[in-house]
DNA sequence: ACGGATCCATACCTGGATCCTG
DNA sequence: CAGGATCCAGGTATGGATCCGT
């Protein structure tokens, strides 16, 4: 079931391109909630199913034998992201310790398969999946999100992450990943004790996806 | 809903004495499985919901206003336990720091609200809940449970859980509590460091909660 | 008889992302 | 426009206990 191989792979985004993902959903016998705000990440799920990625464990790419990780990404008329990319969530306690290349972020962007949506306002069954692009970053692109990553991160490793907003970052942000704003998970305070706090992610800006597509 | 007091609460659970689990189950509308292997807990959460218990936070009794943990038990036609007791699952990485007088053995147990229901082999529809028994420890009793749980505690807190058993304890015992034993989580060895083992629970054995329904 | 194995319900967490005000 | 808020699916952990082979 999942690809042998990255060429394998590719093949089988490319067999995807033009369909809708009404059509996708239907092949896979998943039901389409009405509204679009009940489906966030669907799409992206029935993707996953189609192109045969492993149940994996967190903290693993998509295809963790191919080392790929798999995003879909929204993008409108003009041919540019609609939304920005959410990367990893941000485990707060760890990244004191932690280092940029050997970082969930990097592993995660250091190879991607991105597969264009059509972005809204057409209800999601409708909307077409467009050709698949195999991504890796430039070594320009690395320095700039390695730069940004580390600035996060050195707040976080302080303790101070109450202090960071999503304006941190050129390319690469921190913004909240939960179920509401009163959702806790958890993260250490500036003298490294425990502390309740809202769930973050990484997420890349949409200005640097659109580099991508361009 | 929740009751207001202990008097509330005995008066609440002398209520459902007499009452067989099946016409529990019809008021509560919840439906029976047809073999009782597979409605193991079934029995403890329809008397939990009939008395009011609170949606609780883990380690906190049922009843966090009174201070009061409900328990059913399976009581033979001798009027014996036919099982043992769960009390609750160990904390295999916080045991090394705990003390009796704070831990969550001796929090439970302070003051339970024994349930008794009918032992099969009656299939568990028909079987009839008994008069309840609001139950705290002596002197002496509490004696017991405290040596039982501080060698246990002791043998967690090196690090040696693998080599404890279901033998140690007289009176409180620690046993699996997991899916099944190639379920694991999170302990630690002895030089402290990360282990996945099988997560373990503390239960009391039936020798000693028979003293309780003599 | 009892030590080890297992079963269900429900809450919580993580990965999939997009929604939605000011 | 974009920062902050939110939504679903699926897996894992926990609390409710009893099952079952030796």
């Amino acid at each position: 079931m999942p690809p042998a191989s990255e060429r394998e792979l590719l093949a089988r985004a490319r067999e995807l391109a033009g369909y809708t993902v009404g059509e996708l959903a239907a092949r896979l016998a998943v039901a389409l909630p009405a509204q679009s705000a009940r489906a966030k990440g669907l799409a992206g799920q029935l993707v996953e199913r189609a192109l045969g990625a492993s149940a994996r464990q967190p903290h693993e790419p998509d295809f963790p034998e191919l080392g790929i990780e798999l995003k879909t990404i929204p993008l409108g008329a003009s041919g540019r992201p609609r939304e920005s990319t959410f990367v990893c969530g941000a485990r707060l306690r760890a990244m004191a310790e932690s280092e940029w290349e050997s970082s969930e972020v990097a592993r995660k962007l250091g190879c991607v398969l991105w597969v264009p949506i059509e972005a809204g306002p057409a209800p999601l069954g409708a909307r077409r999946i467009g050709a698949p692009r195999l991504w890796r970053p430039s070594t320009a692109q690395l320095a700039v999100l390695r730069a940004d990553w580390e600035q996060i991160a050195s707040v976080i490793g302080r303790g101070d992450v109450e202090l960071l907003d999503a304006r941190t970052g050129r390319w690469l942000q921190l913004r909240p990943k939960a179920a509401s704003s009163r959702t806790r998970g958890r993260g250490i305070d500036e003298r490294g004790a425990p502390l309740r706090t809202l769930p973050r992610g990484f997420y890349l800006r949409a200005v640097f996806t659109a580099e991508i597509f361009k």
